[in-house]
DNA sequence: CGTGTCGTTGATCCTCGTCAAACGTTGTGG
DNA sequence: CCACAACGTTTGACGAGGATCAACGACACG
């Protein structure tokens, strides 16, 4: 995907002399799976916009446990909070597939937001978005169990990422990985997808989800309304 | 405190012109304590500024228990997300003390953003800051436990709000309300607050909280580096 | 003086985190 | 190419943290 040149993107009200000078100023690179984009605490004087690939955004907790937030994809922003809140990068990112990210320098997006108040708009709704993600997030972990929290995950990662035919989730992520997102311990995740393949809800080949009951699952990841 | 004409607040770029403009399509509202400004759900079509007051920004979860996502206080805009990204507001907002707020509509939000840079840059560091928050929010609540979590609330309300002399937080929540940003059970809050009494940390006088050892509470909370 | 709201305490139960051990898989270097 | 290390997955056992339920006291208010 060309992020700035995309009519779905972040960038789509940019004038055709704004993208120019964006097409200049970007410089884009291929990253390894499992490369460090930016971490937690270091000033970023960028953003990256997501070409190809899946970078997880995530909090280094207590005992270096990770806290995933989320995982970007093709054609979201990331790493733009910091630089307009004027604070340290509050996560850090890293790529779980070999990924092509685009840097966009920092004054880039400033200058942007000074001069196009409609791409001004389109980064407010992309923070606001995530700020009404993030509060959802926080009531969840708050107030679910663990067993409602991980059918509501597999629910969003079926809704977020690609999925083929049989319903089998395209994401690949470890155990660990899944438990990061869920908030809760690896044991307990693997015992959880266990549980739901016994009640034929899913189905498990090594790394691969495959989700047959999603009605069921939704119920049990709801609780709420 | 007045939110527009204040160079503390997130208006404080607006030209003279903006400036008079909003004192005329603002309209300024006493609330008793306990009203309800908007509501999870609906659609709010402008945001509201705090003259002074406090108001609890919380969402309403499983039994429709409550999830405090923070208070905002006087200077602080709230309702605005619902607006920037065109969804149905995440939150309920609701006063805890008697409040006066002034409402500004949100075409007016949107016409400030598009032709004041600065002010769109504003808005955007509050959003990002908010996020910020929110992020760190939901790690706590993922990786610390219950009386880490109490700990760190007593810190950040004193940090946030206004405390007396001898270190008496000034802002009054029921023991219900301090369970709903801890994210636990009523009891407990009772129970982690008697202890935190008895080791001398915290001293009690109904809703009347009085930090004595900030020190070991920080420790408490910490957990982190 | 009842009624309702809030605060407190005790008893009980269960979800989930932790520790330990075993096994499969992947990767690396000799 | 094999040996070994490092990592990820799985299962079992155990215990602690914290939720829930119940009962009662404190207090304000009409």
């Amino acid at each position: 995907m060309d992020c700035i040149n995309s009519h779905d993107t972040v960038f789509k009200h940019l004038t055709k002399e704004q993208r120019e000078m964006l097409n200049e100023q970007k410089s884009c690179k291929s990253y390894k799976k499992g490369s460090e984009i930016y971490q937690e605490g270091s000033r970023t004087n960028g953003l990256y916009c997501i070409n190809e690939g899946i970078v997880k955004i995530y909090k280094t907790g207590i005992d270096g446990r990770e806290q995933i937030i989320y995982f970007a994809k093709s054609g979201d922003i990331i790493g733009y909070r910091s630089i307009l809140s004027g604070e340290l990068a509050c996560s850090s990112a890293k790529t779980i597939q070999d990924s092509t990210l685009c840097f966009i320098p920092g004054d880039m997006l400033i200058s942007l937001i000074k001069n196009n108040g409609d791409f001004a708009l389109d980064v407010l709704q992309q923070s606001c978005k995530e700020l009404g993600e993030a509060n959802s997030y926080i009531t969840d972990i708050a107030q679910k169990t663990v067993r409602e929290r991980l059918a509501e995950v597999l629910i969003k990662l079926k809704e977020n990422f690609d999925i083929d035919e049989n319903n089998e989730l395209q994401i690949s992520l470890t155990r660990e990985e899944l438990a990061n997102i869920v908030g809760t311990a690896t044991e307990s995740v693997i015992r959880l997808l266990s549980e739901f393949k016994q009640d034929q809800l899913i189905d498990l080949k090594g790394r691969k989800i495959r989700l047959i009951n999603i009605k069921k699952l939704e119920k049990i990841s709801n609780a709420f309304g």
